[in-house]
DNA sequence: ATTATATATCAAAATATTTTGATGTATCAA
DNA sequence: TTGATACATCAAAATATTTTGATATATAAT
């Protein structure tokens, strides 16, 4: 959840949403630099959104659907809980 | 987004999970001090994550179910697009 | 073998976020 | 109207994250 913090991860993101991409696809898309943009993918990476896989000398980079359910599930769980007013401070 | 980012921050938007919480609430369960949550308080207004209430000296917040609904629709379609490989830097 | 390409990693610098403790404001109770 | 309570805000210090530029590694092409 920390790892969706950053505005560029977002951006990184928002690319694979269209499928595999290497770091030189998130370059040309992005004019991010290169290690800042590998920087990223690994904080993505720790983080199990992303999922990859080499080829060559490419990584390709796509999410991790799995994960991305989890947090589906772990959001609805917070609003499905039923809301009712707690009192507080007495 | 970005405002999810915060381990704290999860702890209090779980907090909310049940129901309404004062600052005092989050208080009592959580040991952190009160400048402290009302700081993490804030970012998550802003975000527009979490809504509130005031009631005398009370101000009570809860989870905005529409922005997490809306949240959960994003990821939804970040993982429903067609996932076709793409061929990379070629 | 040598060179070029794709990506990773590293340490230092730059920048951003968080924490702390003090103070401010509004509400309520005595 | 005084004092207490709940919370917000502020500036400074502490801490964490990000960026940069250099270098490293692995693969592939010549």
């Amino acid at each position: 959840m920390v790892s969706f913090s950053d505005p560029f991860r977002l951006e990184i993101i928002d690319l694979m949403m269209e499928g595999e991409v290497c770091v030189c696809d998130i370059m040309k898309l992005t004019k991010l630099s290169q290690s800042r943009i590998s920087y990223h993918i690994k904080i993505l990476k720790e983080a199990g959104l992303i999922a990859d896989r080499q080829e060559g000398r490419w990584v390709y980079y796509s999410l991790n659907k799995e994960s991305l359910f989890l947090i589906k599930e772990w959001i609805t769980s917070l609003t499905d809980y039923s809301s009712n007013r707690k009192r507080c401070c007495e």
